[in-house]
RNA sequence: GGAGGGGUGGCAGAGUGGUCGAAUGCACCGGUCUUGAAAACCGGCGUGUCGCGAGGCACCCAGGGUUCGAAUCCCUGCCCCUCCGCCA
């Protein structure tokens, strides 16, 4: 969520800003609507201070043994008259919240032009795809040729859009979380974390999530009688993220840098007909997850930071890489600017995403209430949270098999991962 | 699943209809004293929101209700604790 106060005094900046990501906000909703909170507001509150007042008066005069009936009477059309204010402020404070809600964050001034994915700009390109001497097959193929990896009993346990592993290409799975956890919490600096996999519309109001977003989730059909509705986590940064939700951390505590691994669900609505082949997009995937809560005035240096740590595990698995600042077209709702990091996949002959890495700044702390004792200050304030995947696990996995395919149908391990698959150098 | 007991400021813990945003203690911050520290003493010390300001308003788990007035009474939900049962 945007400031309120920043909307109010600067509503026109606020909209030009937007325009970069072709949102437009609408002036003149907000300014009517915000207008009337304000004298409604005034009046509601003078109302309540003319009721505070008398009830106390009343009080006094019991106390004191005098008659109270004629006060009573007088505060009598006061009542109604402060309910109906309170009502109509609280309706209009709504659809005010609701507005206000809906608004995505500004982007940041490196954030480029462009409508679509296709406008995102390259920054950095790391290693050289490799040049192969035979038919290039895809992870599809690979993997389940040498019956290791299986999308029709998947389709047949539960639907399209699972997958099943099996023997080396599972424990090669389970190496990379391994390998991942290991090098961000002993060269990186984050503490793991392990959280539920299941979270109320509180948490994915504070990351972003909701209410904009539900299509994107799998909603678990709980007790109707109860009010608690859950949510299968579409990635760990909701329930790691809401950690600190409506807390206030020491100084001293900052910065926070998490890594969490867990499953992830995605109904993944809007793209029937994209990526139907293999695991490149599917409802179910693992992720590792870099989480960090930062002071403002670091948040942009920790998103730096962070994107390098997600770099460092391309880069020790030695696949061939691109860094993409994502256009204002593409950016997310609560970001202000978020790096893809694109690995090579030789089969699609094109780089894909493998990782997104965004700064929120306190879009995320404000929805949140998530902040920091200021020792400047000594007053509680919004931190800055910045995230990214160290790696999305499964296309890792995809990226693995394809870079490192050999001719024979075999595939190479890379040195790194070796070690985590009891000195394994070839899957076949 | 059954039976009880609870959710109050950073923590502990009073408060059961009025002058309570809330006693007290601890912690914390500032000061006095001290060569320095500790102790003692003095002062300060929740959050949000509206307002140029004085100040107002809201918040005692959450949402409703009763009342002139609710931390306090009623209803619903959530969460925690204890005991029994079941269980990886």
């Amino acid at each position: 969520m945007l400031d309120p106060k920043l909307i109010r005094s600067d509503i026109n900046t606020v909209a030009a800003a937007l325009t970069k990501r072709h949102y437009t906000l609408d002036i003149e909703a907000f300014n009517a609507l915000e207008n009337q909170r304000k004298s409604l507001q005034i009046e509601t509150e003078a109302l309540q201070a003319e009721r505070n007042s008398r009830s106390k008066n009343i009080g006094k005069a019991k106390a004191a043994g005098e008659d109270i009936a004629p006060l009573l009477a007088e505060v009598d059309d006061l009542k109604s008259k402060l309910e109906s204010a309170e009502q109509q402020l609280n309706t209009l404070q709504a659809s005010l919240d609701e507005l206000l809600q809906q608004i995505p964050n500004i982007p940041d001034a490196d954030v480029p032009e462009g409508h679509s994915e296709a406008d995102n700009v390259e920054i950095q390109r790391w290693g050289e795809p490799k040049a192969f001497d035979f038919p290039v097959r895809d992870h599809v193929d690979i993997g389940t040729s040498i019956g290791q990896l299986d999308f029709d009993v998947a389709a047949k346990l539960t639907g399209s859009r699972f997958a099943v592993m099996h023997g080396k290409i599972a424990q090669l799975h389970r190496a990379l979380i391994q390998f991942m956890l290991n090098v961000h919490t002993t060269e990186h600096g984050y503490q793991e974390v392990y959280v539920p996999f299941i979270v109320n519309k509180d948490s994915l109001f504070g990351t972003g999530q909701l209410p904009k977003f539900e299509a994107d989730l799998f909603k678990l059909n709980t007790d109707a009688e109860k009010s608690s509705e859950f949510y299968l986590i579409p990635t760990a940064e909701v329930p790691v993220t809401n950690i600190f939700r409506d807390e206030i951390i020491d100084a001293a505590q900052m910065p926070q840098r998490m890594v969490c691994h867990s499953p992830c669900f995605r109904s993944e609505a809007g793209s029937y007909g994209r990526d139907t082949r293999g695991m490149i997009r599917q409802h179910q995937f693992e992720k590792v997850e870099l989480v960090q809560f930062v002071r403002p005035d670091e948040s942009d240096g920790a998103l730096e930071q962070l994107r390098g740590h997600a770099q460092t595990i391309l880069e020790k698995l030695e696949l061939p890489y691109r860094t993409v600042i994502l256009c204002g077209g593409d950016l997310g709702f609560s970001a202000v600017k978020t790096y893809d990091l694109e690995v090579w996949l030789p089969s699609q002959d094109t780089y894909r995403e493998i990782s997104s890495c965004s700064n929120f700044r306190d879009f995320q702390a404000r929805r949140m209430k998530a902040r920091w004792r200021n020792p400047d200050t000594g007053k509680p304030e919004l931190l800055h949270t910045v995230n990214g995947s160290g790696l999305a696990v499964g296309r890792t996995l995809i990226a693995i098999l394809e870079n490192y395919q050999q001719a024979d149908g075999s595939i190479q391990i890379p040195e790194i991962l070796q070690a985590y698959m009891n000195g394994c150098e070839r899957i076949a």
